[in-house]
DNA sequence: CCTACCGATCGGTAGG
DNA sequence: CCTACCGATCGGTAGG
């Protein structure tokens, strides 16, 4: 392996993953050759050859990388989930959260990524079940700790905050998401945006302890 | 072309349709070569190429038919679902419904359906499409007018059907549903009911319009 | 030379 | 995307 603190070789690889994870997201896996990532890149196939073994490690390496982002995501999230939801009344923050989510998860790259992970999951098994487990999943386990804090000051009504926070998920994304993701357009921001609230009013139909909320 | 009614050609046809469809379900079209195809229809690669102009037009083939049984099954739910809400009490037959739905399309064949089109939906964008309205929206739609009949009877309050019944849709399904499509792995059957029987709840807390009910 | 079928092979591609 | 090359794979085809 050449040396990574030497510039060439920083610059090289900066310009292999940006290359490569363009190419992955937009052609899937067979669809992109070395020679393609090499070509974006700005470089031989050789040298990204120097850097990464195969292929197959270079889109590995890709995709974590993707997910750091999904992490880095969730942090954000739990740190706003408690500071907004202090501030406002349910109702309120409930659909400002829901619609912020909503439009962060149904967006081109999200369900390019979704697209690329269920078609290599065969391949790369370990990739689609690390994904579910760090973005659809991790999102819903801090959902559900939000929940559980609002639980405790009385102003939701959960016995199982985990499901509730599937069924919010689900409740605000499911349609325009599945929909994405099989027939390749990302929904009108205006269709988003109405699915989520509607989602939620149905979340507080059911959660919320207090029927004026609603 | 060969001539349709001769009994050997019938034979190898449907031999074709047979394997075709369990390789391409369970390896993928990249992961299926024609050989394969021919190998497991017990016949050479010359007869499959007798039959079908390419690798192209089977996968077609095999998809548009494998869809032809969503239409079946959305006819009978049409059916099932006027019959059955009648007889019994909305909580029950929703619950019902949603059971029966739930274990139907978190199964492995729908999952690995799904898997399969998002996976060439870039190779092969109209069947990702056709997919969606065939199977997920067409359901949809028949809950949906089923939901409409309901509100005419006075056991359910909605104003968009349309919107309830997808919400219905997500709620039972969404979480098992993506799991399974990006780890690989159908939930237990435990695990499905129970999701279904607290979506039918979040659903009645909103849609029934008698508190009794709920 | 009607369809059906087989053994063998070619042209093109792509990872490395 | 410098060309050239390898070992391997695969969709589609020609002769008999």
């Amino acid at each position: 392996m050449p040396r990574g603190d030497d510039p060439r070789v920083v610059r090289s690889r900066a310009a292999v993953v940006e290359a490569a994870t363009t190419l992955f997201l937009q052609k899937g896996y067979a669809g992109t050759t070395m020679e393609d990532v090499a070509a974006l890149a700005g470089i031989t196939k050789r040298t990204v050859y120097n850097n990464y073994t195969d292929k197959e490690t270079l889109f590995t390496q890709i995709v974590t990388d993707v997910l750091a982002f999904a992490d880095e995501y969730a942090v954000g999230l739990r740190a706003e989930l408690a500071a907004d939801i202090a501030a406002a009344d349910l109702r309120t923050s409930l659909h400002d959260l829901g619609r912020r989510l909503a439009l962060a998860i149904v967006r081109a790259e999200v369900v390019a990524l979704r697209r690329l992970l269920i078609g290599e999951a065969r391949a790369f098994p370990a990739l689609g079940a690390r994904y579910f487990d760090r973005a659809p999943n991790q999102m819903i386990e801090v959902l559900a700790s939000g929940f559980r804090h609002l639980v405790q000051l009385g102003v939701l009504r959960a016995t199982d905050t985990r499901r509730a926070a599937e069924q919010f998920a689900y409740l605000i994304v499911g349609e325009p998401l599945d929909r994405a993701v099989l027939v390749g357009t990302v929904p009108t921001r205006e269709h988003i945006v109405t699915c989520a609230r509607e989602g939620v009013e149905t979340f507080l139909a059911r959660y919320a302890p207090d029927p004026r909320i609603r």
